[in-house]
This record gives structure tokens, C-alpha cells and sequence, in this order.
RNA sequence: GCAGCUGUGGCGGAAUUGGCAGACGCGCUAGACUUAGGAUCUAGUGUCUACGAUGUGCAGGUUCAAGUCCUGUCAGCUGCACCA
């Protein structure tokens, strides 16, 4: 026997598995399809990420097990590749962002592929490349022609340092999430998706879809539904104000009104106040403030009274004083609020500062005087006319009623959720396919002009007032309307790099299609994604965009499905060996190539299933790793123990039956770590035999092969019955086989473990609760007691209560 | 502050969902083979005042039986952050 050559091993197998194009999926087959997807890489100057492969083998066990279970799988990969990293890299080291996303790409790929993934590498897709790109700017181009796509001129949240509007997903504490450089608002002209159109939907169809629940809740939390009122407040200089509130049981408590700075009533109303000066002075300070200082300073309420005009509350006709202030947001609700202090902490706060009146109006709580009473499931409507005497519960619909039979109010439902702003101030995106003619307006290019390809230019950085590198191509700018054929220019902005991330799951299907971005045929072949792996952290970003893309495209009954993914789950982080968060600014990276090197692919692979529960967050152990590669070592040696007999072993039946359910169902349930576990158990097992044979051995290298392929790979080419490994049949088990013939019953005496006896599988209940009765150490403890109870759970237990 | 998640040996983590707590691996201890051991094999390894008792962040409760269910509480992680 020679040694486990791990290096030679791993060369061996991947490049076989590359020339027999044995993991390549096809299009139409009479096999049942399995699509299986884990998001792909955005390719990074680092490198891989140790994280990268614990999802990555993963699905990589599933989609292999599909295989041998007879499927036609589908298991792609590509390239996230335009973003700002790549982007910057190339303004710094005066490069072309293709150019070093090549380079990115090619390390990448000699990764994975060394890490011995069954991806199907002649499906990969690139985000950037023109035939790629063409169908994500060919998808935008629908998005505008159905009105979901528009311009708007809004205060975006500016990154200081990249130069560039983000979202407010970007934005982490007030910092840019990928530099880390302040942001400040800026009013822009921005392109934006009309998400918020599809939010109910989005809410609504997570019932039809299997995604872990914390995934469904993040996702419903963020797109926020409030169910709520909306309510018109008449001004004494004759204006009106139409507010939001979700509370409008406690409108009698409404003693005062706030509007947001930015609120279009105030500018108008500015020149007739009596403090124009102290107002104006308040908008402006507002204006400076970042959000971020803004929440920052969230606990201090400040504002300013609008003097000269007070609001009249609907329902008291009492006249009650209007303010401005920021803690009303203008992009929230009707960015104007009624403010019953008694009932809500942040109006308690801004009114106790103003020395505003409190009026309580749901009684049963503490003193409102002293703090707001906010809770909604008790307490019972008091000062509130025709409302006395309700609950919360019924008042608000009998509210709600009233405000609609006097035409002052109405129902309204309130996302949380805000359209996508979708513009970029940079290079390295997809190009806007719109032209704007001073005639026309806006006007999308001719679709079969489509790739609308990005200019070449010398340097990359972005314009002074952070406009885009493309307004720098003057040739490339200047066109003519498709529409009137006027002289027209074009849009300098670039798409968002989570555009091409919205639909690459669909080009998979049919990569290398000039005619569409996938054929029906393949479409509805694949549909849906049946499992989707992914970080947490693209849940309310990547994963909810996708789905409202996708939404879009069965309206317009390019796909056959209303979700995309019918299946979601996510892997915790892999921290560094301290625990800490993996990076290179402390020190604990861990880098694959090492790894790889000095231990295998294929330890490395086991390791990262066995180092803990899939879905949580593990720290990183290179003695861990070494445990795994001593477990395939074992592996590997076992072949000293085969010897020429047929069939499984009698003393080791039992025990591979139980192994071949137990690592079957564990890998369905994701629980990888308990799987390796029980074939480590069997591997103990197989070494306190005395020999073992052939089947023996080759059922646990096919049980093991979806976690380590290429050792078990070899061994197969040994032992096996002929073929590659890769495409044998799953093995069954026999259930019968999996229960043992007696089982060891515990016996408590009042709840306390106090022997063992063992009985025959499937003993009664009087024949088991007899032999316990005999036991002996039982005998001794309850000798001179009565027995009250016994308690008998077939299969596990024996407990006695005695007195 | 709100939402979600997590608390089990020296460490990573198991526990068929209410039924033997600590599977499996790491580490550690002792022994064997060795010129040698960061190799391999064998045995042991929750804690204690060790015949016995005790033990899953903490305090109660339900139950014949609780890591698991209920009530309260504390700590850590992640996300959101004045959403009316």
C-alpha cells in the first residue's frame, strides 16, 4: 500500500473529472433536473476566502449525492465582477478594471478548481463581460417601459470618499460600507427602481417559498408593513396637512403637530410666519446635518415652532400649535406627524422640552405626565368622546370608520421599504442604455443595439462634483434620439453592481443564448432554483432585489415562476482562530492556498463541514484540520484490513445500515458535522473488526465521497466495481437492518438512573416492566416502598415511582 | 431602544425534539513501539470532599422525567436605528 499522496490524488481526479466533462448538466434531459446554486464570488484581489468553501461544499455534497441519486444536476459558478474594489484598484495602480478582473478571475479558478468543486465550468458567467451585461441592460430597458424605472432629483446619501451616491443598504453607521469614509446627504438626479411597488408581494409570497425563518422575518421586518391612517389636519392660514399614524384611537390626544424640515407646507408658509428668521435658521441646520449626526444626536429632541399658524385637530376642533423637527422623517409615512405625547415616548420627549400640553386618552397606565403609555393590548380609551369606554383594539377601526364616513381620513397602509437607487457615479458598471433628447426626454436605445458597450478611457477616477467617469467619452456621449433622431446624450451613470447579481441564476440556464437571456425551453426545464445557499447578510439587499427582478420578469411572462429560489438557506462565518472576526487588519486570515497545500482539498473540504453546526458562526482551527486529515488518513489505511470476502461483514451490517440512513438524512438536513461524525464512528467500528471487505469499504467511500471526492475517487479505482465514483448509485439501506435485536433499557427509580437492563427489540410492556422489577440493584431500592407508578416508554425507558 | 440568534467539559460541538447529558473531533494524562517524536497504537479524561453526590448562563415553575416546555432575568453576537 502506498501512501495517501494527497497532491498526486488531487491532480489525478480533477483533471480526469475535466476531460470527461463529468459534472456538465444538460439542457432538456428526461432526468429529473436539480438546480443547486451558491452565490457567486465577487472576484477580489485577496483571493479566496476560507468562507468561500463552506458554502461551496455544501451544495457541492448535495449536488454530487443528486447525481448518484440518478438527477441531472445543475451546479454553475461565475464571476460577481464589477464593483468598486476592482475599480479602485485599477484608478490607484492606473490599470484597466478588465484587466485586473482577469487576473482576479483566473486566481479564483485555479482555486476552486483545486478544491475539487463539481461545478460546471463550461456554463460560467461574467458579469461584466458585453454578452452578459447586454440581458441585465436589456432586463432595465423593460423595467423603464413599464414605468418601474424613473429619475428623480432626491437627497441621496453621498460617500465622501468613493465620490458616489449609495444606498441606504450601503450605509453602516453613517459610514460607507466599503470604505469606511463619512456620508453626507446630497441632493441628486438618481435612476430608481420601483421596489416599493412590489412590496406586498414580496411580503405575500415568502408563504409559498422554503427559506430558513429567520431569512423570511428579516426580510418581512425590513420591507416593514404598517397597517395605519391617514389623516387631514385644516391649517388656520387654509392650508391642510395630510399626516400618517399608525395610533389613530389616540387622535383626541393630538396636541400638537410636527412636520419634517424638508416638508413642502413649510417652505410655502415660511414668508407669512412671525419667526421666519428662527425657522429658516432650523432648516438650514437641519440640512447640514448628516443622517448620520442626525441619529446620532437622536435622544435630544430639538425643533422649531411654526409661529402665525396653528392646526386645528379634526376631531376636538381645538387649535393646537405646529413644529418642525428631525425626528420627522420626510421619506417616511406623509412626513408630517400628529403628536400625542401621552401615548408615544419620542412626542413625551419633544413635548416635555416645549413644555407642550399632555392629555391622556387611554386610560389604565401609569401617570402619563410622567412617562408615555404605549402599550396597545390593554388599557381602555378615556377623554375621547365617542371612543369612551373601548379598548385600543376596537377603537381604532371605529376610528378609522368615523375619519372615512366624514371624508377627513382613510385607511393606509405604510411600507418601511424605499424605492432602489440604482445610479453609480462610476466606470466599472453597466452602462445606462438611455439617451435624453432635449425634445423627448429620456429614451431608451433600440434593443438590438444592445450590449451598450463602456467607452474606453485613459483614467478611470470619478469628475469633481462626483459625476461619472462616462462624462469624460465625449464621443461616446453624444447621439441622436432614436425617437425624433435630434441630437441626444447619453446617461453617464452606471448600474449598481447588484443589477448583474439579480439575474445570473436565469443565464446559468442557457449561458452562451444571443436571442434571449435564456430560452423558454431552459427556463422552464430549470425553474426554480431548487436550492439557494447564501450569506445572511445579502438578505435584505441581493436576496430581495433578485426576487422583486424576478417578479418583474414573470409579469412580463419572460420566466414561468413567481420566485425565483424555492429554497433558502445560509452557513454562519468561519472566524479566526481567536474568535474574532477573519481580516487582514487582525491578523488571523487564513489563506485556502496553505491549506490546500499542506493538508488537501480534501481534508480541507471535511474539515469545513465537520468544524461545526452549518449555520453558525465557528472560529477557525488548524488542529481541527489536522483531526480531519488523520480521519481520511484512517481512511486510506483501512486498506490494510480488506480481505477478498463478499458482502457486508455480519459483525459491521448493522452498523453500516445505521451509518447509511444517518449520513443520508444528515446531509438533506445540512447537519454535515454530525455526518462526518457518524462515519468517523464507523470508521472506529471497522478497526476494531478484524477484517473487512470489500463492500464494506466501498460503502464508506461513497458515503464519504460528496465530502472528500478525490480520495475516495482512488480508492473506488482499487476496490469499486468499475467506472468513476462520481456517477455510481447512491447506496440504500435496509431499514429493518437499522434497529438492533436488543436494545439496553434504562431504569430509574423515582426518576433517577439506577441500572441497565438489556431486553429484546420489541419486548411488551409486562414482560419489560418485569424485568426491571427484577433488576437487582432495583430490587434493593424498593424493597419496603410501595410502588405508586411505573412508567414504561418502549424502546427507552423504565421508571419507577415508589413512596 | 426594537428585531433575530446564541449561552452545554480545558476547546469546537452532539443529544432521534420531553426519556442514559457530553456522540464525534481537538487538547490533556498514562502506557506501548521507538535513537528520536508535533508519527502511530492502547487505555483514560464533566465536576466534587468520589461507597455516593452533583451538573447544560441565572432564579422559579410544569412533569414520573427538563439542555429541551412555561414565567422571569442576565450576558454575548448580528441586523435595524426617531418608521409616527
Amino acid at each position: 500500500m502506498k501512501n495517501y499522496d494527497y497532491k498526486n490524488i488531487e491532480k489525478k481526479w480533477q483533471d480526469i473529472w475535466e476531460k470527461e466533462g463529468c459534472f456538465h448538466a444538460e439542457n432538456g434531459s428526461s432526468k429529473e433536473p436539480y438546480y443547486a446554486l451558491i452565490e457567486f464570488p465577487y472576484p477580489s484581489g485577496q483571493g479566496l476566502h476560507v468562507g468561500h468553501p463552506r458554502s461551496y461544499t455544501a451544495l457541492d455534497i448535495l449536488a454530487r449525492k443528486r447525481r448518484m441519486q440518478g438527477y441531472n444536476v445543475l451546479y454553475p459558478i461565475g464571476w460577481d465582477a464589477f464593483g468598486l474594489p476592482t475599480e479602485n484598484f485599477a484608478i490607484k495602480n492606473k490599470i484597466h478594471p478588465k484587466l485586473v478582473t482577469e487576473k482576479n478571475v483566473a486566481n479564483f479558478t485555479r482555486q476552486l478548481k483545486m478544491l475539487g468543486f463539481s461545478f460546471d465550468w463550461s456554463r460560467e458567467v461574467n458579469t461584466t463581460d458585453p454578452s452578459y451585461y447586454k440581458w441585465t441592460q436589456w432586463i432595465f430597458l423593460q423595467l423603464f417601459k413599464k414605468g418601474l424605472a424613473y429619475k428623480q432629483e432626491m437627497p441621496i446619501n453621498w460617500c465622501t470618499g468613493c465620490k458616489v451616491g449609495l444606498s441606504n443598504e450601503e450605509v453602516v453607521n453613517g459610514v460607507c460600507e466599503r470604505c469606511g469614509s463619512e456620508v453626507v446627504q446630497k441632493r441628486k438626479s438618481q435612476w430608481m427602481l420601483k421596489i416599493t411597488e412590489y412590496a406586498q408581494r414580496l411580503i405575500d409570497d415568502l408563504d409559498e417559498v422554503d427559506y430558513i425563518e429567520r431569512v423570511k422575518t428579516q426580510q418581512k421586518n425590513w420591507i416593514g408593513r404598517s397597517e395605519g391612517a391617514e389623516v387631514k389636519f385644516e391649517l388656520t392660514s387654509g392650508d391642510s396637512v395630510v399626516v400618517y399614524t399608525t395610533r389613530c384611537d389616540t387622535l383626541f390626544g393630538a396636541t400638537y403637530m410636527v412636520l419634517s424640515p424638508e416638508h413642502d407646507l413649510v417652505a410655502k408658509l415660511l414668508p407669512t410666519l412671525d419667526n421666519k428668521d428662527e425657522v429658516e435658521a432650523y432648516i438650514s441646520e437641519a440640512a447640514k446635518k448628516s443622517e448620520f449626526e442626525r441619529t446620532e444626536l437622536a435622544k435630544d429632541k430639538t425643533g422649531a415652532q411654526l409661529k402665525g399658524v396653528n392646526a386645528i385637530n379634526p376631531v376636538t376642533g381645538k387649535e393646537i400649535p405646529v413644529f418642525i423637527s428631525d425626528y420627522v422623517l420626510v421619506t417616511y409615512g406623509t412626513g408630517a406627524i400628529m403628536a400625542v405625547p401621552a401615548h408615544d415616548s419620542r412626542d413625551w420627549d419633544f413635548a416635555k422640552k416645549f413644555n407642550l400640553p399632555i392629555i391622556e386618552v387611554v386610560g389604565g397606565g401609569e401617570d402619563v405626565q410622567k412617562e408615555a403609555y404605549t402599550d396597545v393590548s390593554s388599557g381602555t380609551m378615556v377623554n375621547s368622546g365617542f371612543l369612551d369606554g373601548m379598548s385600543v383594539k376596537e377603537a381604532i377601526p371605529a376610528m378609522i370608520k368615523y375619519l372615512e364616513e366624514k371624508g377627513i381620513g382613510k385607511k393606509k397602509v405604510n411600507y418601511k421599504l424605499r424605492d432602489w437607487v440604482f445610479s453609480r457615479q462610476r466606470y466599472w458598471g453597466e452602462p445606462i442604455p438611455l439617451v435624453y433628447c432635449e425634445k423627448c426626454g429620456w429614451v431608451p436605445i433600440s434593443e438590438d443595439e444592445l450590449p451598450l458597450e463602456l467607452p474606453e478611457l485613459d483614467t478611470f477616477e470619478p469628475g469633481e462634483n462626483g459625476e461619472s467617469p462616462l462624462a469624460k467619452a465625449t464621443n461616446w456621449i453624444n447621439t441622436t434620439c432614436p425617437h425624433c433622431g435630434g441630437k441626444a446624450v447619453r446617461e453617464t451613470d452606471t448600474m449598481p453592481q447588484w443589477a448583474g447579481s439579480s439575474w445570473y441564476f436565469l443565464r446559468y440556464m442557457d449561458p452562451h443564448n444571443n436571442d434571449a437571456l435564456a430560452s423558454k425551453e431552459a427556463l422552464s426545464y430549470w425553474s426554480p432554483v431548487d436550492w439557494y445557499n447564501g450569506g445572511m447578510e445579502h438578505t435584505t439587499l441581493h436576496l430581495l432585489y433578485s426576487r422583486f427582478w424576478h417578479k418583474f420578469l414573470y409579469d412580463i411572462g419572460v420566466v414561468p415562476t413567481k420566485e425565483p429560489y424555492q429554497k433558502r438557506t445560509s452557513h454562519g462565518m468561519i472566524l479566526g482562530e481567536n474568535g474574532e472576526k477573519m481580516s487582514k487588519s487582525r491578523g488571523n486570515v487564513v489563506n485556502p492556498d496553505e491549506v490546500v497545500n499542506d493538508y488537501g482539498a480534501d481534508a480541507v473540504r471535511t474539515f469545513e463541514m465537520f468544524i461545526g453546526a452549518f449555520d453558525q458562526s465557528t472560529p477557525w482551527s488548524e488542529k481541527g484540520l489536522k483531526g480531519c486529515y488523520k480521519f481520511l488518513e484512517r481512511v486510506w489505511n483501512l486498506q490494510d484490513m480488506v480481505t477478498d470476502g463478499e458482502g457486508y461483514s455480519p459483525a459491521l451490517e448493522k452498523a453500516i445500515h445505521k451509518t447509511i440512513k444517518k449520513v443520508g438524512d444528515d446531509y438533506e438536513k445540512m447537519k454535515y458535522n454530525t455526518a462526518i461524525a457518524a462515519m468517523m464512528s464507523l470508521v472506529n467500528d471497522f478497526y476494531k473488526a478484524e477484517s473487512i471487505t470489500k463492500d464494506d469499504y466501498c460503502i464508506l467511500i461513497t458515503l464519504l465521497n460528496p465530502v472528500a471526492p478525490h480520495i475516495t475517487e482512488e480508492l473506488w479505482e482499487i476496490y469499486g466495481r468499475g467506472g468513476l465514483l462520481a456517477t455510481t448509485e447512491w447506496p440504500e439501506y435496509d431499514e429493518a437492518k437499522t434497529v438492533d435485536d436488543e436494545i439496553e433499557l434504562v431504569v430509574q427509580v423515582n426518576g433517577k438512573i439506577k441500572d441497565k437492563i438489556m431486553v429484546a427489540n420489541g419486548a411488551s410492556r409486562e414482560e419489560t416492566e418485569e424485568k426491571a422489577l427484577c433488576a437487582e440493584k432495583v430490587k434493593e431500592l424498593i424493597d419496603g416502598k410501595t410502588v405508586v407508578k411505573v412508567i414504561c416508554v418502549p424502546g427507552k425507558l423504565v421508571n419507577i415511582v415508589v413512596k
